[in-house]
RNA sequence: UGGGGAGUCGCCAAGCGGUAAGGCACCGGACUUUGGAUCCGGCAUACGCAGGUUCGAAUCCUGCCUCCCCAGCCA
């Protein structure tokens, strides 16, 4: 999925500026050690609010800082993102990746991606397409450093033996029940396995059939000969390897027997000279294993590894199985619907990455579980999106005005800036003309207090051009739905002009009347149709598990699907993936599906590019987030008073 | 009743013995040709609880409470 150019370069200048306002912060957020910055550690850290004093921003850097001050490595940091190829990346990864690869940059070190496939049977080169896809996605290099513990696996069975070797291992004949059952429980210690005292040269012998295919899967395992009673049960002689004639996606079928990742863990870390091996809280308990396995192998300046809690998001899942039971069940329309926190759903639903990477910096690195309220990714995205979207004019729910006293046939292009926040954006000019569209909303026949749109006898500026009066409700006369409005402009109160009414300075000319409210438009004879998603959250509840079942707290309305919206003509040249801000609505991205002309039945006007580049068959967009709406909030101010 | 973690505003989060940053949300107000954005102001006598040490503690000590994780040949 590629970039458009227009994104592009708005993501560049997007970040140039953030550096510029947060120095101190520049190499995290861009995320790729080594690039244009000599020295990203001390470099950045001097411009800092806090000089070379200044405080770590993590616990994690705090860490790392005092390893640096004692020397505790004589390499380069250096720190991985250990995906398995099990599933696909979700919001929870981003916020792993920007640990590992902002960690590393911080320190002016490097991070690897490093597959961890080590059980066969649940992982797949099509998880490993994907992952390596989103991480790029969201700004991530690793550059040549791309591992598979996969590679390791004939290094692993050496440095299995050698702990056979050491006596601090051994091949166990129990069966998965039995060894359960020998484990103990959280209160009482286990028992030792009967085959726990083989000789080194059976053992040895044992492995070396384990891995020649001789034994049945589940009939053998390899365990670490550590301590039963241990109360941390990690301890309690933990499999190290475990027989499955499976065909790994990578190694194929040349190996029957795979380490587990305990196992594989610590000794990939060192194999590739991590020197901070960051995860999550989970696996706390297994540090004292992770230690256990260098320190017996005498791995020299061993990786450290820390943990931290992972990102949950309040109205979401994360979960593999229940990601998997939405869209496999078909609550979502796929994996990529823009509904779900999956990487490929937020960057379908529009989702700048540079806006994840800010939302998962903003968060810090802490070791308290939390659930971050969606509302603060939303304004991250928001704030993103307000620098840099370009505006445009889009009706969702069309309502027909037509001004009487504009003159048939004829045609004004007025001009409208693209993005006030950002003046190098420019203009452009938006066709008006006698026969508009304005939204539905913007129209109340019985306006309540404090709404001040449009209504009989009222003005309202539209944006860009006119102020306007409704003079006239034109109604259905079966169903008394309103049709359309007949209002009259004000020829002397176009925009930008001298004679723009009541806004040059002179304070009340033109009528003396100031209107209120300003609305978008779009030109009736110029308007292309367009098809419009809604996405709202996908739970009712902040906390999906609320009542025991996270689907009976499914939002049935998160989606919903406008079929019959027209906006302004500039969007005929918009590509799949551009992100726009609808004045007054939101902000939203072209989604894929506007290659597909008439999948879902919006029947859009075969158009015809006019610089030569094909112009997609139909636009189709997808709401990313809503503005901030404070009428909304007015309106249920009004209603409980 | 085992082991490992965490408890600072509704949410996230600074703080590392010197008298509670910041962001989100919320509430006011200014400004505004997006009821957007922006700007200004308000918003924890209080840091899970109880003692103790100290001139002084969210920060140190003791005890207690609550919550989370661990009994896959998953990661």
């Amino acid at each position: 999925m590629q970039e458009p150019v227009k994104s592009a370069e708005l993501a560049a200048a997007h970040t140039k500026e953030a550096s510029a306002k947060r120095p101190a912060e520049a190499t995290a957020i861009d995320g790729r050690p080594g690039e244009g910055n000599g020295s990203p550690g001390s470099g950045s850290r001097e411009n800092g609010p806090d000089g070379l004093e200044g405080k770590p921003s993590n616990f994690i850097w705090e860490i790392i800082e005092e390893d640096i001050k004692q020397g505790v490595f004589h390499r380069q940091i250096h720190t991985r993102f250990p995906p398995e190829p099990n599933g696909y990346l979700h919001i929870g990864h981003a916020k792993a990746i920007c640990v590992d690869f902002g960690t590393a940059a911080r320190f002016g070190g490097v991070c690897n991606l490093r597959f961890d496939d080590t059980n066969p049977t649940k992982e797949d080169t099509e998880y490993v397409e994907s992952i390596m896809e989103d991480v790029r996605w969201l700004g991530f290099d690793w550059e040549d450093r791309l591992y598979y513990a996969s590679d390791y696996f004939e290094q692993l069975y050496e440095y299995a033996v050698q702990l056979i070797k050491m006596g601090k291992a051994y091949v166990c004949d129990l069966s998965p029940d039995e060894v359960r059952e020998y484990r103990g429980t959280l209160t009482e210690p286990g028992r030792e396995s009967p085959y726990r005292n083989r000789s080194v040269e059976e053992n040895l012998d044992l492995f070396r059939r384990m891995r020649a295919g001789e034994f049945p899967d589940g009939s053998r395992t390899l365990r670490a000969k550590i301590d039963m009673a241990a109360g941390n049960i990690n301890l309690r002689d933990p499999v190290l390897y475990r027989i499955q004639h499976a065909t790994h996606h990578r190694t194929g079928d040349k190996w029957c027997i795979y380490p587990t990742y305990d196992f594989a863990h610590p000794l990939s870390d060192a194999i590739e000279g991590i020197t901070h091996s960051l995860c999550t809280l989970e696996f706390e308990d297994h540090r004292p294993l992770y230690n256990w396995l260098l320190e017996t192998l005498q791995i020299p300046e061993p990786p450290k590894q820390i943990e931290f809690a992972r990102l949950e998001l309040t109205r979401t899942v994360t979960s593999k199985r229940k990601l998997r039971r939405l869209v496999e069940e078909g609550y979502v329309r796929g994996w990529d619907d823009p509904r779900l926190p999956t990487l490929k759903g937020m960057r379908r639903r529009g989702y700048p990455p540079e806006a994840i990477r800010d939302f998962c910096e903003r968060l810090g690195v802490t070791k308290t579980k939390g659930v971050v309220a969606i509302e603060y990714l939303e304004h991250v995205v928001r704030e993103d999106l307000n620098r840099r979207a370009l505006r445009r004019m889009a009706v969702l729910r069309p309502l027909k005005v037509v001004l009487t006293n504009y003159p048939e046939g004829q045609v004004e292009w007025v001009e409208v800036e693209n993005n006030p926040e950002d003046p190098q954006a420019g203009t452009r000019r938006v066709p008006f003309s006698r026969e508009l569209y304005i939204e539905r909303d913007d129209f109340l026949e019985n306006p309540p207090p404090k709404f001040y749109r449009l209504a009989p006898g009222r003005e309202v500026r539209l944006k860009g051009a006119y102020i306007v009066r409704c003079n006239e409700v034109v109604k259905d006369p079966a169903t008394g739905e309103v049709v359309e409005l007949r209002c009259t402009y004000d020829p002397a109160t176009r925009s930008g002009g001298a004679a723009a009414a009541g806004e040059s300075g002179e304070a009340g000319e033109a009528g003396g009347r100031r209107v209120k409210a300003t609305i978008h438009w779009v030109s009736a004879g110029h308007a292309i149709p367009a098809e419009v998603r809604l996405y709202d959250y996908l739970f009712l509840t902040d906390d999906p598990d609320e009542g025991g079942d996270f689907i009976a707290n499914l939002n049935p309305n998160s989606l919903e699907v406008l079929t019959s919206c027209l906006v302004e003509p500039s969007l005929a040249d918009a590509r799949v993936g551009d992100r726009f801000q609808f004045l007054r609505h939101g902000y939203f991205c072209v989604d894929p599906d506007s290659e597909v002309a008439g999948s879902t039945g919006t029947e859009t006007a075969p158009r015809t590019g006019e610089q030569g580049e094909a112009r997609l068959p139909r636009l189709v967009f997808n709401r990313t987030v809503s503005l901030r709406d404070t009428w909304a909030k007015v309106q249920a101010k009004v209603r409980s008073d």
